[in-house]
DNA sequence: TCGCTTGTTGGTATAGTTGCCAACAAGCCA
DNA sequence: TGGCTTGTTGGCAACTATACCAACAAGCGA
């Protein structure tokens, strides 16, 4: 059984994770390195809303970045973490499986 | 590469997971079915705030909820969830080895 | 049936997240 | 150096999440 303190840890990296946006990000990323601007272009959000969310992922160390000529590098650190959407696709097909489709709607 | 809609379904089933509480949850589901209030008695909460908790993970399709008695008992219906925290672990240990324990202050 | 136990729901205050715009900082090249 | 490109930071408004208390609903047993 997991302490508090661990729990908390644990979820500040999930936290990190859990929006659409980083999601993709992290998606986008597990090819190889890319530019912000590259990263920046796939989405129709401002680029200070884009490099804020990098950002995010940045402070988990889920990501890196360095800097090349203009352009700003970012890499995947721990490219574990595409296993998880192993088993968050297996909790959306459950969900199927028993019609509880709920987080399909909103 | 995943569409913004594939993202937003499985940043929910992620943002479910994203809180201390729920992740000591599913930790102590993971050995098998538990009451309503002998999970409540592990944390120093009201219960009306650990009963919420439960809700977001059930709305998510993690857990399920079934009547006994004057108990109810939860279940972990999607049991590889607890394969997430083994990656968890690689990027906290990933943070630590590049001194990179940002998450750990705050 | 009446009261007791057990868990959920409603209401509300506070705290955190997200996205935009504007301003800034750091390189590059003419 | 001056201007251009590239990405980050600050500030703000709208929205979402969390926790408490109070009230309610559903079973159980005397």
């Amino acid at each position: 059984m997991i302490t508090f303190e661990e729990a908390e840890i644990r979820s500040r990296i999930i936290k990190a994770m859990a929006h659409p946006v980083r999601l993709m990000a992290i998606d986008l990323l597990k090819e190889g390195e890319k530019s912000f601007s590259s990263l920046n272009d796939m989405f129709d959000l401002d680029k200070s809303t884009v490099s804020k969310h990098l950002l995010v992922l940045k402070e988990a160390g889920i990501l890196s970045s360095r800097k090349e000529g203009a352009d700003m590098i970012y890499r995947l650190e721990v490219p574990c973490v595409t296993d998880f959407f192993g088993c968050v696709t297996a909790v959306i097909e459950s969900n199927v499986k028993r019609q509880q489709v709920c987080l399909c709607k909103r």
